[in-house]
Order: C-alpha cells, then structure tokens, then sequence
RNA sequence: GCCUCUGUGGCCAAGCGGUAAGGCAGCGGACUUUUAAUCCGACGAGCGUGGGUUCGAAUCCCACCGGAGGCACCA
C-alpha cells in the first residue's frame, strides 16, 4: 500500500466497516424508527428557555453534517429533509465505550439517534443523544463546510453532493417544486385534467425543432422523441375532455447552451369554448401564483430591476410593440419589397422563402423581445409562422396567438386553437414541403390529426409555457442547468473501477 | 460547429519559466456547553491527458478530453 492509499480517507473509511462488521454490527442496517422530523422536533420544542432539561425521548434520523469533538463531550449537527438540530453527545451520558464509538463516526455519515430534548445553555435546541445507530457510512468525504463545492462540472455531475451541501441548489430546487405544485394544483381547481401522452411520437409536429430519432425494433420503425404536447392533447378536446393540461419533457435535438437544455419541462394546457383571451387571464394567475406560492411575493429582482407579475399584464400587439421599441413599422399585410428594405434598413438579412409575416417576425424577435422587461402580452402573430393558431378574426395576415416576454425572454405563448381540418391540412402540407426541402425543423403531415379535426374539435384556447425558464425567472438564475437535476452533460472521462476497490 | 476563457491533493485555493503557499476535511494529542469550536503535532499532490520547446514547465506551444461564457439555432 503506498502512502498516498494508506492516507486515503476512503481507505480509512473502508477499515471503519471492516472493524464495524468484525463486531457483529452492519454499518448499512436495513431501517430506523424516527417518530419525528426535525422540522416537527423544531416546531414542537422552540418554546422551551436556554438550559432547559427534559425527559422527552425522541427518535430522529439524518445525515451528520458536522462534528465537534470537545474530550468528553461532542456535538453534532444533524439534518434531515426539514432542518438540522445539533447533538449533544456526552461520555457521562453515553458511557466510555459507545462514546468513543461515536466519535468515529464521519462528517456525511446518515446516523439515527434517540435522545432527550434540551437547550444548551447559550440557548441551542439539541437531542441529548442517549444511543444511536450508523444508518449509513460515506465512504467519501464531504467538500469543504465553508465553501461548498463550487466546480460547475461537480456540481451538475454530482447533484446529489452539490443538494448535500450547497444551500443555494436546495433553494432553487425547491422553488421548482413549490412553482409547480402550486400551477398544478390551480389547473385542477378550474376543472383541468392532468393527462399523459406518448413520449415517443410516429410524426414531427406540434413545434417547430429539430427531433431526436430513435429506432423502434419491435415495429421495424423510426420514431421521434416529443418536440411539444400539443397535438395529442388536442385529439383529447375532440374526444371531449375540454380542459386538459400535460406536465412533461420534451426533447429538441438543438443547442445546449445557458437558456436550452436538449430535454426541457414544458405545460400546456387546453380549453374548450374559449380563445386566447381566455388564456391571457390563465397565464397570469398561474404565473404569478406559482411566484407567490414558491417564493413568497408576485416581485422578483433580477439584475438590477424589480419585475412585477401581479396581473394584470401589459397588452400590445407585435405591430404596436415594434413600432414602440424601435420606432419602425412594419407588418405581416404590407408588400414584400417593403418589407426586406425594413430588414435592410435595420442589418438584418431575410430569406428568399419569407414572406412579410415572417420578415415582421424577425424584427420582433432580433431587436424588440430582449427590451422588454416587465410582464408584457405581446398580441396577434402573423400567421405565417403560426401553422396551429386560428386566423385573427378581424386581420387575415395574423393569428390569435400571443407570447408572454418577461424580462426579455419568451415564458409562454398561447392561440386560439386552430380547429378546421381544411385549413390545418393545407398548413401541414406547408410545413412538410418544407422539410422535404431540407429543413429539419419542419414538421410533417399528421393525417390522423386531421382526421381528428374532421371529426370536430370545439373553438379553444391553448397556452404553453416553458417550465423551465419559469424557475430561472423566479430563482434568478442566469443558467437553465441550475434549475434542471440532472442537465445533459458530456461524458465524464477518468472515473474507473479502480477507484472503486473495496479495499 | 466556431470563438474566448478554464482544469492545481477528497473539497476550496495561491503560484503564471527556476524546481508546488495556505485553508477545510482526514490522522495523532489536549479539552464536558461547542456553534465555521479552539490549541499542539505529523501526514498527503508534481499541477486534466499525451506530445513538444527549454539547462529547467503547473507556468510557453500543439493535440485531445472535460467545464464555463459568447456566436449561430431554438423554448
């Protein structure tokens, strides 16, 4: 064994188990009877005065997160899902023998202790241990108690040591959580049913991005992951359901970078009998119920400014927006050479393929949406880049379609739903003509979907939003990886087996 | 895919051409009310990987592998 093996603190920790199960004592016993979290024992005893005794035994479990060695008394730091505690662990009280035995227990181990209820003298509430019980040993050893583990790399590779021990991860994951309860649970209050549709998809539809393939072996097919949920959830209108809303990832085979991760957290939601107006009023409640409820407020400051998601939201249409932001006109009705000299005029280049709407499009997108900070409802998108949204009832080069901008960024976007088959048809075909063109975002054309339509879909109302860039907002984190567990990450190299001998 | 930056013991981190600071953790010792406990002592890396330049490289160059930011594309 060379030195660096023998200093090795896993080695150490491997010798630990060896002695532990030389003793006849399992150091990954199978389970421990808590009778209350700590978060409960907090709530419970908060009352008692600096000093105080009792004779209250209680049972709780967590992972040892600190450890204070002061000869014949130790403390630790003990925390569970809902809060540490410390431990006050005392040789008079333990014995001689089993309080040597805890001392070796390690900083990251999960422990079990029974103990009576006390406050110290300088008022800290802590379990006199009276007997406890390795729950589970960590052969590694925690990073650093001030610092945390700040490498990037780790900490997305590693979640589980980053949620360990850096507040600040446990804080935004929390939020996420709390953010879409709170959307769901007000989905189910206005009567919408929570439904699971296919992952794996026959068709490229329902968005506009490039899809990962896979290969089906029992059918002999190629099929796609989901770029969005909206067609089959559509198919549950026809059948019906009137409100419907799915929660779930979908996948585009696009970029990674601080706003795009290839597996994403979308909601969409549908509702029959209404039209987007309906999804305006929707969108801010949700929205700025799931900051109230994960966060506490309906104000966020992100660098520098407060952002308010109160409703209601600021209304405008794209057209009026451009106009407002840069002081140009232009729209989706005007003749095209008019158009290309606005993007001239601007430095922007357009394609041959584009017509007016799609040239309106690109201003909008290139120099208006990243100015606009506060909550804004931007209206009436043209029609040519909106292949599922209903035509604008009083302007035939638009749709009823509207996306929330928040602090520059895209947060949702909402139609009145595209419900006639002929109309759909014909915007499929589209799409597809220009896939078969090259273009690998474009969609195909899902005959059964129009079928769908054939039979009826009711006039409705759809919204997205992206779950995701919602937690960013309310976190304030300029990196979608910090509010995705698990971001996709490249492999790791250099983790071998040898790293992991049992000796 | 391109551009820039980056990779030092389990963790944090200095060094930026002259032969690897320091802190935390760990190890040994002292200490029965600590709170990032404190004090004393001993230990641990040749600097992502592989080449090259040089009398000499963690420091310069090249390639490769991770990571971050930006560009392009998109939610």
């Amino acid at each position: 064994m060379s030195p660096e093996e023998r200093a090795s603190i896993r080695s150490q920790r491997l010798a630990k188990l060896e002695a532990m199960r030389a003793a006849g004592t399992d150091p990954y016993p199978y389970r421990f009877d808590r009778d209350r979290t700590v978060g409960e024992l907090r709530a419970e005893f908060d009352v008692l005065e600096a000093g105080s005794e009792t004779e209250v035994s209680v049972r709780i479990a967590g992972r040892l997160m600190l450890k204070r060695e002061q000869g014949r008394l130790t403390f630790g730091q003990l925390r569970d899902r809902t809060g540490e505690v410390q431990l006050f662990v005392s040789a008079g009280v333990l014995g001689k023998e089993a309080f040597a035995e805890f001392n070796t227990l390690d900083r990251g181990d999960w422990v079990g202790v029974e103990g009576l209820v006390m406050v110290t003298k300088k008022g800290e509430l802590s379990v006199k241990v009276t007997s406890y019980e390795l729950l589970s040993k960590a052969l590694r050893p925690l990073p650093d108690k001030w610092k945390g583990l700040a490498d990037v790399d780790a900490r997305y590779r590693q979640r589980y040591v980053d949620l360990t021990v850096n507040d600040d991860a446990r804080r935004v994951f929390e939020i996420r959580f709390a953010a879409v309860d709170s959307i769901r649970a007000e989905l189910r209050e206005r009567g919408y049913l929570e439904v699971e549709t296919p992952f794996l998809h026959l068709q490229q539809g329902g968005a506009t991005a490039r899809p990962f393939t896979t290969h089906y072996n029992a059918l002999d097919l190629t099929t796609y992951l989901r770029i969005a949920l909206e067609l089959p959830l559509k198919r549950l209108l026809v059948g019906g359901f009137e409100r419907v809303f799915e929660i779930g990832r979908v996948f585009r085979n696009e970029g990674i970078d601080t706003r795009h991760n290839p597996e994403f957290t979308m909601l969409e939601a549908y509702e029959a009998f209404g039209d987007y107006n309906e999804m305006i009023e929707l969108v801010e409640s949700l929205v700025s119920g799931a900051a109230l409820s994960a966060t506490g407020a309906t104000s966020i400051e992100v660098h520098g400014h407060v952002i308010e998601l109160a409703a209601p939201w600021r209304r405008v249409t794209m057209v009026d927006l451009i106009k407002e932001v840069i002081g140009v006109d232009i729209h989706p009705g005007m003749d095209l050479a008019e158009a290309r000299a606005v993007l001239d005029g601007l430095g922007l280049s357009w394609k041959d393929s584009w017509g007016s709407g799609r040239c309106t499009h690109e201003v909008y997108d290139e120099l208006v949406e990243s100015k606009v900070i506060q909550p804004t409802v931007v209206l009436d998108h043209p029609r040519e880049t909106s292949p599922l949204a209903k035509p604008h009832r009083d302007n035939p080069h638009l749709v009823e379609r509207f996306e929330v901008i928040v602090d520059g960024r895209e947060l949702a976007n909402a139609y009145s739903e595209l419900n006639d088959p002929v109309e759909q048809l014909l915007r499929f075909q589209e799409g597809a003509a220009q896939k078969a063109a090259g273009d690998l975002e474009a969609g195909d054309v899902d005959l059964d979907y129009i079928r769908a339509l054939e039979y009826g879909m009711p006039p409705a109302g759809g919204l997205g939003i992206g779950i995701d860039r919602l937690i960013m907002l309310l976190a304030g984190v300029e990196s979608i990886r910090e509010v995705i567990l698990f971001p996709t990450l490249r492999p790791e190299s250099g983790l071998s087996e040898d790293d992991f001998r049992p000796a």
